[in-house]
DNA sequence: CGGATCATTCAGTTGACACTTACGTAAGTA
DNA sequence: TACTTACGTAAGTGTCAACTGAATGATCCG
């Protein structure tokens, strides 16, 4: 979750996460969406798949990479609990449970 | 939101974040959880109140701060919107994390 | 005013990282 | 086999950011 994070910080790696949302491609057809050299794109993808964003398909010489929806949906789980773990939130689920109980 | 998803990569200001999510503290406060300098801190509030992750509330010669959980809330969003296309989409990213949750 | 307290800011160091160029590797093709 | 295609990896460079320690506000109180 770590690494997922510090993955999405870098725009670029969020862009190319955005090429293979749907569609799954290869690392020169992402290289020729930007100005920098395939090398960088390929970093980019290592910790993308470092980070379990994306996964990699091989095929000949060729390596397919597409975005890891259920990744991507944890981190957003993450990101909503993380910061919710607290007293508070046991309370508020305390109260809802009671309102639930209340209701049945 | 470049610079709350950048904010947030780093853990020492995630941890800073989840302090101040459901009560207002003080620098020093902050501070006494970690074992870095009050300095330190106080840049990682600078970097947090930028993003537009905290707020400051002044009273004398304390600085109180507190997670802008609306900001939070709108991170969430953008993540959902940023790499989703659609409904369809989103339901699918939905549907994953259901059973992951269901998983565990 | 002068000191004490709470906190930011400045200067400098160190390590991480995004990038480039150069090279290596594996699989297909003439 | 030699050549090409499609990639990754290694090494080096410049920039940025997290940190420390010292200096600098800002506010309160005697």
């Amino acid at each position: 979750m770590d690494a997922a994070l510090k993955a999405l910080a870098e725009p670029r790696r969020r862009e190319i996460l955005r090429l293979v949302w749907s569609e799954e491609r290869g690392a020169t057809d992402i290289a020729s969406h930007f100005r920098v050299t395939r090398s960088a794109i390929s970093q980019h993808l290592g910790v993308l798949r470092e980070a379990g964003l994306v996964t990699e398909r091989r095929e000949g010489t060729h390596r397919y990479y597409r975005a890891d929806r259920a990744e991507m949906a944890r981190l957003r789980d993450f990101l909503d609990r993380y910061w919710t773990g607290g007293l508070e939130q046991l309370r508020d689920a305390a109260e809802a449970a009671q309102r639930e109980k209340g209701r049945s």
